[in-house]
Parts: structure tokens; sequence; C-alpha cells
DNA sequence: TTTTTGTTTAGAAAGATTCTAAAAACCACC
DNA sequence: GGTGGTTTTTAGAATCTTTCTAAACAAAAA
């Protein structure tokens, strides 16, 4: 009888929004919403990371599978897709409205809250089409460079 | 803000520009600078499309060329290097501050001139780092999905 | 347990970008 | 205009990220 208050995590909701997609549930998805969600931390995850975190907690995945898994949670609305630089595509685990610094230097990614920056006014959109999103890089530099 | 007002085109401070860099001024690089800059049109171009135009015009460019080319006229002030989706890197001509929308069903990219966004608030960088760029890209889809 | 069907996997393939080192072109100097 | 030193260009190889393939495997159903 243990009181359950905390908001379910995605890492709770997985079997169910796996099932309603009628897909099955893995040891390696079950896995990977594991180490993405389990805590409430936000993540900037890229593919290759995420090789190598499975094989150092002896859970290997291919790479394959990574995407697929990566792309699958996307679908799910789990994970964003975020991609900055032509190294790399990212997948972030903060699901919230938000924008990112972008250290140029690092490839590293901050998150930036949706209240510290304000859109004042925006174009209106081609008429076949709308919007879906509105996405704002703050690109970083050294100071003394 | 100082208005855009036009300055002499890129293609015609070139020679001055690489030799202030002491490079030197080959065929190559007049070739590609004549042909995105000799007319003001905007355009946003990738590697690949510079090969498959260079070869057209009998004027066959290997890729190692172009790439070299394009970074050096991004070194140059004279291309803005913008990366949106992961399948390709374009290269912008136009150097006022815009913005863009991006098609996410074809890759297209459009401007959006600068008076059409305002940013009314951002967050300050870390105390480290000075802010460089700020992108905003708006993600259009079908008005019908 | 057996069957069915979806999933994972290693490796191959594809696509973008960078590297290499040999040949060609630029340019300063005569 | 030629020569020589240095930079550029080039084709092809190498690298890196992402996707594809088809064979082996595992989950759910019967």
């Amino acid at each position: 009888m243990k009181p359950n208050s905390k908001p379910a995590s995605s890492w709770e909701r997985l079997p169910e929004l796996i099932r309603k997609r009628g897909l099955r549930l893995t040891r390696q998805r079950l896995f990977l919403a594991k180490y993405l969600f389990e805590d409430q931390e936000n993540r900037h995850v890229t593919a290759a990371d995420l090789v190598r975190e499975t094989t150092k907690h002896k859970k290997h995945m291919s790479l394959a599978t990574i995407y697929n898994t990566l792309h699958q949670f996307v679908e799910l609305g789990l994970l964003r897709e975020v991609v900055i630089d032509s190294k790399a595509t990212y997948f972030d685990t903060n699901l919230s409205e938000h924008h990112h610094f972008f250290h140029e230097k690092t490839g590293e990614l901050v998150d930036v809250l949706q209240g510290e920056v304000e859109i004042g006014k925006l174009p209106a959109p081609p008429s076949d089409s709308k919007i879906s999103r509105v996405n704002v890089t703050i690109h970083l530099q050294d100071k003394n460079s």
C-alpha cells in the first residue's frame, strides 16, 4: 500500500503506450526507456552515446535498434529530435516547450526554459502550410574570441 | 540597427577579400563567387547542388574544392552556414539578419525577413560565453495533417 | 509447447563531409 | 614571357552518421 503521489514518469507509462501502438514490450525498449526517463533529468543524447552506454551497462544494443527505438519514442511523444549541427542528431528528453543554448566549440546543448525567451511577433505561414514548431537556438562562443 | 543598404556585390569585392587573406584568385573561386553572387537573389545551396551546377555549366569542380571554397566564403563573411535537418547543410547567400521557414515535408528553406520576427527577451549567456547568433526556425507542415 | 509475427542484430549500403598526396595552376621575380 | 616556389585542385580513399537487409531470435497467442 505505498502511496503513489508522484507524477507518472514516461518510464511508467511505457507499457501502455507501447501496447496502444501494437508494439511489443522488449528488453531493449524497456532498458532504453528506463535509462532515459527513470531519473527526471533532462538529457540530450546521440545514438552513439547510447551504444556506448548500453555496452557499459552490459546491455549492448546494436546501432540499428538504438535508432529504431529512438524514432519510435519520438513517434510516441516521449522524445524530441533536435538537429543543430551537422555532426550529430540529438534526442531530447525535455518535452516541454523550450529552446537551446548551443556551444559552438563543444557541441554541447543546454536547455533554455520557455519563459526565458519571448517571441513578440511571427510571420504568417504560407497559405497552404501551418506552423508546427518554432525553434530558437542561441549559439555561444567563448567570451575571449 | 542599421538599414540594409546593399554594398557592392560580393562578386565585386572578392579579389580584394581574397588577397587580404593571402589566398589566390583561382578560376574555381571566381566561378563560384560569380555563380552565387552575380544576381542579387538569395540562394540556399548545398555542396551537391553546386557540383551539379558547375558540371552543367561545363566548369566541373570536385566536391572537395566545393567544400573548401564554401567554407572559405563563410570565413570571408560572404556566406552563412545553415543546419536544420540532418540530410544536408545549406549555404545561404543572404547575410542580413534573418530567419527561416523550413518545410518539413520537402526540406525547402524560405527566408523570413528580420522585421517579421521580434524577440522580446533572451536569457543571459553563461558567464564564460557570449551570444554569437540567435537562430529562429519556423517549421511548417501541410495545413491538412 | 508450438506457432505466428514482430524485433534485434551484424554487417552491408548509402549519403555527407573530410582527408591525402600527386598533378596543376597561380603569382612573384627575373 | 619564362622559372620556381607555394598554394590549389583533384580523384579517390577514408570517415562518420544513418538506414537497410535478411537471418536469428524473442514475445505473445493458440
